[in-house]
DNA sequence: CTCGCAATAT
DNA sequence: TATATTGCGA
């Protein structure tokens, strides 16, 4: 039964609800080789099981702290059909952990889970097989101290080296086991969805934004502290040096005869207080007072009533007609020429001519620091700028701005405006580590 | 033990 | 470049 390459292929059924989730614990469990079948919807998993008592060695069933449909449900099954079931759960709580494995169910894991804790899993199929058959040895490879109530909320770094050092032959296998597939420690790859996560961790925590805290409400699988420390660590810094920038932007605009604001993605208090983060670029040469580096990438603001932006949404939407930001890069330029040609018919003769495009983003209360308000002209999202006017002479920079807020009835402007952001998605296969 | 930070490694 | 790791003081 144990063949040289279990548990490679053990069949695993993963319910969870939550879809990014349930996509992570695919994603583990298929590293340790398992064949996995996903499900997110309840009543089908539950359908799933009984039917298929063949078809799977194992499940796993994220539960709610209120699923009381699914625990009835598995309450039912659990004690019928062959297959171990293991709940993972966030809740930490004695009565919960009780009242699970009362009803039957092998293990429940509190979240989060680490991979580690998916990796063992086969040790319930490995115990169920040894109700018939007698084998010593699979009691070391499938250790109760491991991963099973408890663990998930006790961890302890040392823990595998503690192990290892107690006993050595189970240990030789199991490191050299853990460094081909499964300890093998993996980039995170902060990518949208993730940051995203961050952020509203970081949001709901306030100043209580420790990494412990932050890991604990992103709630996410195999993510550890010092993932989400080291994620702060940047985060942190980014703001920092944003809040300088800002300083800085005011100090110069205070000294300013001609009063102009300089922003970029940087000026948090820009955005602060209104719920909607924005951006603008804009293709020109322009006056060199205009013009302020950030981060590479050249803009400028040109607002002439300096501190309305943080009052309101619709002042901040003021702001956005009266704003322009330029962009000079050279990259940029060659981007937007494609796309014109491409899109537009345009000449390229356009190019000379200042050329706007303002992207406003909701986005909750938030300014999303890791986010590129600058977004690069081969995205879709470029395309809402069709319905600008391209008529926009070269003239003056203000005339600019007073073309196109005759030319768009504010209606038209805020749907011009509000350009959903949009970065480029990863597949599923790179969303959370990379390989 | 956790946090935050900086330096350093990958 | 982004993320991980490490070391150290708080």
């Amino acid at each position: 039964m144990l063949t040289g390459m279990f548990p490679e292929g053990l069949r695993v059924l993963v319910f969870d609800e939550d879809l990014q989730n349930l996509h992570s614990l695919e994603k583990h469990l298929q590293d340790f080789r398992y064949e996995v079948t996903t499900c997110h919807e309840g009543a089908e998993a539950m359908r799933l099981l009984p039917n298929h008592l063949n078809k799977f060695d194992i499940a796993i069933v994220e539960a709610q702290n209120s699923a009381a449909d699914i625990f009835r449900l598995i309450s039912e099954i659990a004690s019928e059909i062959d297959v171990p079931i293991i709940i993972i759960s966030k809740d930490d709580s004695v009565q919960s952990v009780i009242n699970w494995i009362k009803i039957g169910v092998c293990d429940y894991l509190i979240k989060p889970i680490r991979p580690e804790d998916l990796r063992l899993i086969f040790k319930h199929v490995v115990k169920k097989m040894r109700v018939g058959r007698m084998v010593e040895s699979e009691d070391k490879a499938a250790p109760e101290k491991s991963s099973s109530v408890g663990d998930s909320t006790i961890r302890n770094p040392n823990k595998r080296t503690r192990s290892m050092l107690i006993d050595g032959q189970v240990d030789e296998k199991d490191q050299d086991h853990v460094r081909d597939s499964t300890t093998k420690k993996r980039r995170v790859v902060w990518d949208k969805d993730l940051k995203k996560k961050f952020l509203d961790a970081v949001e709901y925590l306030g100043p209580e934004a420790v990494p412990k805290k932050i890991l604990e409400r992103m709630n996410v699988v195999g993510l550890t502290r010092e993932n989400v420390a080291s994620h702060l660590q940047k985060h942190r810094m980014l703001l920092n040096k944003q809040k300088n920038q800002n300083e800085k932007d005011e100090n110069r605009c205070l000294l300013s005869q001609q009063g102009g604001m300089y922003s970029g993605e940087g000026s948090s208090k820009f955005y602060r207080g209104s719920n909607i983060q924005f951006s603008t670029q804009h293709i020109s040469n322009i006056p060199q007072p205009f013009i302020h580096h950030h981060d590479g990438v050249s803009v400028a603001v040109s607002t002439r009533n300096l501190h309305h932006h943080q009052t309101s949404d619709f002042t901040c939407i003021k702001n956005v007609e009266e704003s322009l930001i330029y962009n000079e890069e050279d990259a940029e330029v060659s981007n937007l020429a494609s796309f014109f040609t491409q899109n537009e018919g345009m000449s390229l003769s356009h190019l000379h001519e200042p050329v706007m495009a303002t992207t406003m983003l909701s986005n909750g209360n938030q300014l999303f620091p890791n986010q590129q308000p600058m977004m690069s002209f081969h995205e879709p999202s470029i395309l809402h700028t069709h319905s600008f006017p391209s008529s926009l002479t070269p003239t003056s920079f203000l005339d600019q701005k007073e073309t196109s807020m005759m030319t768009n009835e504010s209606e038209g402007l805020q749907q011009w405006l509000l350009i959903e952001q949009e970065q480029p998605n990863l597949t599923d296969e790179n969303r959370f580590f990379e390989k």
